[in-house]
DNA sequence: ATAGCCTTGATA
DNA sequence: TATCAAGGCTAT
């Protein structure tokens, strides 16, 4: 029945009106690289829409919808306005901290919503605390907190402590003296300091709370609680994987640090913890033949890695052991390691691969001597093998001769890197490939080094902007898979990405989240509250990016705005929904919401949504035993986008063509590139429907808890809203102003 | 082929 | 100059 343009029949609310319009007009490659293709979209300019507007006006219905963009596009005041320039300004603590107002004073209500918008990666990439996840802490730096006292506030820190303290009136008492991170000395009046202080007891209460929990269930699935006692209960070898903490000086951004553990099972047990490759498809990883030499290996290696180390962010090399709840003696930090630390760590455990002694540093991990040379030789040699079980045969030091195909699979799970070997086979001298020396990139400030001595626990690993480095799994897995392909195909050279794949790809910079803002009060531990609305600014931005990255995709410019909007009002959720998909390819059991925070189911549980949280990880499962890889991965975001079923479309043909050009591309690619795997695109598409289906439960889920002072603010709700318009009348009527969006 | 030990050489 | 992560050598 919507067939037409016009704010009757399309509904349009002026909040998305706005955002899109505002997105659609700007500039919109700022902050891209150049995608080397410098395809002008063809959409107007914001002069041209205004002065077609103002014709609009005069002439036309002021409802329809141009003549809203018009309004929208004059009146740029709206909090989308001031949302847009949070990016580029430090005004980020003024938009959450008069946010603060607002929330539901509600506590378990906003956690909800917050765990929600956390689910549909709606948080912020970094240096946000989801206070209370057991999966990592965060610190407090001197710098962070400096940069909070830096920070341009406009709220007074009467106003934020008074909120702070109304809406957990009693629970301070409770806290044993959580002394505010000793950085903050100096400045105990700062409106930082106190959050800070606030902070850490709001957090110490949430971790004791949900370390009692988590052990109690933990030790319904393992007799053990301890960490390691843990791991090492389920036939776990434990590694020490970028124990590296932040030094957080040579940063120009600081993030929190996270305690990371690198860990394989070989039971398969339950799903807990599984080896982030198939067991059942009965891939064998192969390493290229005899005719093919080690500097293949390892340009095919980098061809299929360098576009996205721009984008580093969406695949984590992290892997989280689920369900176990990491202590730290302090509820507000974790502390800094020494080089030295790192090293002595790095000795004192097992091989990762085989679990023998560990003998040093080699390619990028600490091994054993065996399993350092039997690397070595096998790319150096060039070594062919073939698991002739189903690739997922257990290694250990008594058996590792067995399986040479499973034991050099595994040490490229780990983390062991094709480029530390060296093609000229010089000796001596320190390697120079990415990540050769992460173990040993701390330099602790004198500041730091106090932060370690107060809180005083040395059982911290933290990383930094090596957070990629390490156990490059997933990436290491496809890339083999993918040379296995070229092999087979005795086409040289580069492999053929098609060039709508490629342009696709470059827009992925769009998405990054290089620019959210990581330096103010976001930073470590936060009381929920500040936090979620933290997050719905955070939130609000991320959809802003969607649209322009939308804006930005080959072809999508040329269809009108209307349908534009219709696409990506319909599409909005599930495209979160995968990139949480791919966020968390290398983190089996847990679900990433960014770089620092992982869900686990358990914890999905404890906060009402494990359903969801289970989905989305049999989803990725799924990815990833099928080896789903960067290009497939954007080419499925663009279809889930371009679908000319939606309803209302004027130009549903145009918009089909665009989609089977794209199916068209991505199955070209993926049948050339991965030959053995007759069934991955059918399979990849089959995957789509649940997303639409995991979106729809995220959604109602964000929904139902969202405040109700949030009713009239940011694009966010407004979609959600709309989502929901069709079951009850929750928004205004037929021509109500800033309503529900309609379909 | 494996794995323990040796040699090398750029870097801190 | 000490370190340490590369490659080399060789008994098994």
């Amino acid at each position: 029945m919507t067939t037409m343009s016009g704010r009757s029949e399309l509904g349009i609310s002026p909040v998305l009106l706005q955002a899109i319009a505002q997105t659609l007009t700007s500039s919109a490659l700022t902050g891209a690289r150049d995608s080397g293709k410098g395809k002008d979209s063809p959409s107007v300019s914001r002069e041209e829409l205004l002065s077609k507007s103002k014709m609009d006006n005069s002439t036309k219905d002021p409802n329809s919808a141009s003549g809203i963009v018009t309004q929208l596009l004059q009146n740029l005041n709206e909090p989308i306005a001031s949302l847009m320039s949070v990016q580029k300004d430090n005004t980020t603590l003024q938009s959450a901290a008069s946010s603060l107002h607002q929330t539901s004073s509600d506590p378990s209500h906003s956690i909800i919503t917050q765990a929600g918008l956390s689910m549909l990666g709606l948080s912020d990439n970094e240096g946000f605390s989801t206070s209370g996840s057991s999966s990592l802490t965060s610190v407090h730096s001197n710098k962070d907190l400096q940069t909070m006292h830096h920070s341009n506030m406009v709220i007074s820190s009467e106003e934020i402590s008074n909120f702070l303290l109304k809406e957990e009136p009693s629970d301070d008492s409770d806290v044993p003296q959580a002394a505010p991170p000793p950085s903050s000395q100096g400045m105990n009046t700062d409106v930082s300091s106190m959050l800070t202080a606030l902070a850490s007891q709001h957090i110490q209460q949430s971790m004791i709370q949900k370390t009692n929990k988590q052990q109690a269930l933990q030790e319904t699935l393992s007799p053990a609680s301890h960490l390691e006692q843990s791991l090492e209960s389920m036939g776990a070898t434990t590694v020490a994987e970028a124990t590296s903490a932040v030094s957080l000086s040579d940063q120009n951004r600081s993030q929190p640090q996270i305690i990371i553990y690198s860990y394989i099972n070989n039971n398969n047990g339950r799903g807990d913890i599984n080896l982030p490759v198939p067991s059942s498809s009965g891939n064998d990883i192969v390493v290229p033949d005899s005719e093919v030499n080690a500097a293949d290996l390892q340009r095919t290696y980098r061809v299929l890695l360098h576009p996205s180390d721009e984008n580093a962010v969406e695949s984590k090399q992290t892997i989280f052991p689920p369900n176990v709840t990491i202590a730290h003696s302090s509820g507000s930090s974790i502390t800094p390691v020494t080089d030295a630390q790192n090293t002595q760590e790095g000795m004192s455990q097992p091989c990762p691969v085989c679990g023998d002694k560990v003998s040093g540093y080699h390619y990028g991990i600490f091994t054993c001597e065996s399993c350092k040379g039997f690397f070595k030789r096998t790319v150096q040699n060039k070594k062919t093998f073939v698991c002739p079980k189903s690739s997922d045969c257990d290694i250990n030091s008594l058996n590792r001769k067995k399986c040479p195909a499973c034991r050099f699979k595994r040490c490229l799970i780990m983390g062991m890197k094709l480029e530390a070997i060296r093609q000229d086979r010089t000796r001596g001298g320190r390697s120079s490939y990415e990540g050769c020396g992460s173990h040993l990139k701390n330099r602790m400030t004198p500041l730091e080094k106090k932060l370690k001595r107060i809180s005083g626990s040395g059982d911290g690993a933290g990383s930094s902007q090596d957070i990629d480095d390490g156990t490059k799994s997933h990436r290491n897995l496809v890339a083999i898979l993918n040379h296995n392909a070229h092999k087979q195909t005795p086409s040289p050279g580069t492999p053929q990405i098609p060039e709508l794949l490629r342009d696709i790809m470059n827009l992925e910079p769009l998405l990054s989240d290089d620019d959210i803002p990581t330096d103010s009060i976001m930073e470590g531990p936060f009381p929920e509250q500040a936090l979620y609305s933290y997050m719905m600014q955070l939130a609000e931005l991320r959809l802003y990016k969607l649209v322009r990255w939308a804006r930005n995709l080959p072809q999508f410019g040329a269809i009108s705005t209307d349908d534009q909007i219709l696409l990506l009002q319909n599409c909005w959720s599930e495209l979160i929904a995968l990139s949480l998909c791919w966020r968390s390819i290398d983190t089996p059991g847990q679900i990433s919401i960014s770089s620092t925070h992982h869900i686990t189911a358990e914890w999905a549980q404890h906060l009402g949504f494990e359903e969801v949280v289970l989905r989305l990880l049999s989803i990725t499962d799924s990815f990833r035993k099928l080896y789903l890889d960067q290009f497939e991965y954007v080419a499925l975001k663009v279809l889930l986008l371009i679908s000319p079923d939606v309803k209302g479309l004027k130009e549903p043909r145009k918009i089909r063509e665009f989609q089977e050009k794209l199916q068209e591309a991505l199955y070209t690619y993926t049948n050339s590139h991965y030959q053995n795997l007759t069934h991955k695109f059918g399979e990849l598409l089959l995957r789509l429907p649940e997303l639409s289906r995991i979106s729809f439960m995220s959604k109602d889920i964000l929904l139902k808890s969202l405040p109700e002072t949030m009713a009239t603010c940011g694009l966010l709700v407004e979609l959600l809203k709309g989502e929901n318009k069709g079951d009850s009348d929750l928004g205004n009527g037929a021509s109500g102003s800033g309503g529900g969006l309609r379909f």
